[in-house]
DNA sequence: CCGATTTCAGTTAAACTGAGATAA
DNA sequence: CTTATCTCAGTTGAACTGAAATCG
């Protein structure tokens, strides 16, 4: 056990996030502003609720996320039409360019991440990552897909 | 750009650490103090602030985590001989067994997240995940090894 | 005086739980 | 009445910077 993947895996994260998050502080832009905009580019109109869902944080987190970009003029809300609670998220002109910025830079970042490695390679290392990750679920399913076990 | 490789690094290590998390939490440890005591059941004897540099945080952040274990007596203190100022940190006989069992529960949960892959695969995984964290790290290189550029 | 270590105090970013108001 | 959404308020864990005391 001289260097547990575990370790590994944390490590390249934590790199990667440092290295995001300082390329989107210039931009004016956190690392969860970020993902949130790119999963609304995706997906235009979506409510707080299921943006929250999608990102596998609470509505309350996902709150806080969007009254930022929407304060920075970067998402603009506006109310589902009868149903009048739910308010319909979609990115504005400055949120679109922001986000054209933003996804550039993070690509520059994530190239050089796997600059050793072949296109192949990448793949694999993708396809790992994510049985990784759906190994891990199983005990936390029930937290974030709670319709399953009614 | 279906599912870009950083969001499958950052998803597959936030269930890692959850996982541990909620293991570790059962014994009274958090993921930081974990890590503490791994490096220290290695290198016995270290400072503060020999052990903050080889977990990449601050003296004050790594100051917290061990009065955290020294107050659960897990880590014991003692002078330096010789250099009053230096307190040497190494683990007691409780911390020793502590260890062992919160080691049994995180190889558990690193076996069943690469449960899907052969041991050549895991090493190549583990091979990748090191060199995307070195090729992240020219940018932030002087900031974890100053003495590089004195 | 300088450099390293330790530690007190305050701050930050990003999550969380709790609770309340509203709408279908 | 129930359920989902939104949001205010407080808290937590884990990092950070600043600053001070001590030792060699």
């Amino acid at each position: 056990m001289a260097s547990p993947i575990g370790y590994e895996l944390k490590r390249a994260q934590d790199a990667l996030s440092r290295a995001m998050g300082a390329a989107l502080d210039e931009l004016g832009l956190s690392v969860p502003q970020y993902a949130t905009l790119w999963v609304l580019a995706e997906a235009p109109g979506l409510s707080s609720a299921e943006l929250a869902r999608r990102s596998f944080v609470t509505a309350q987190t996902m709150n806080e996320i969007i009254c930022g970009l929407e304060g920075a003029g970067l998402v603009a809300r506006r109310p589902h039409p009868g149903h009048g609670r739910i308010k319909q998220a979609h990115l504005t002109a400055a949120g679109r360019s922001r986000l054209g910025a933003a996804r550039r830079r993070v690509a520059a970042i994530e190239a050089r991440m796997v600059s050793g490695l072949n296109p192949a390679q990448q793949r694999q290392l993708s396809v790992w990552l994510g049985a990784c990750r759906i190994n891990l679920q199983p005990l936390e399913l029930s937290r974030t897909t709670p319709r399953l076990t009614p």
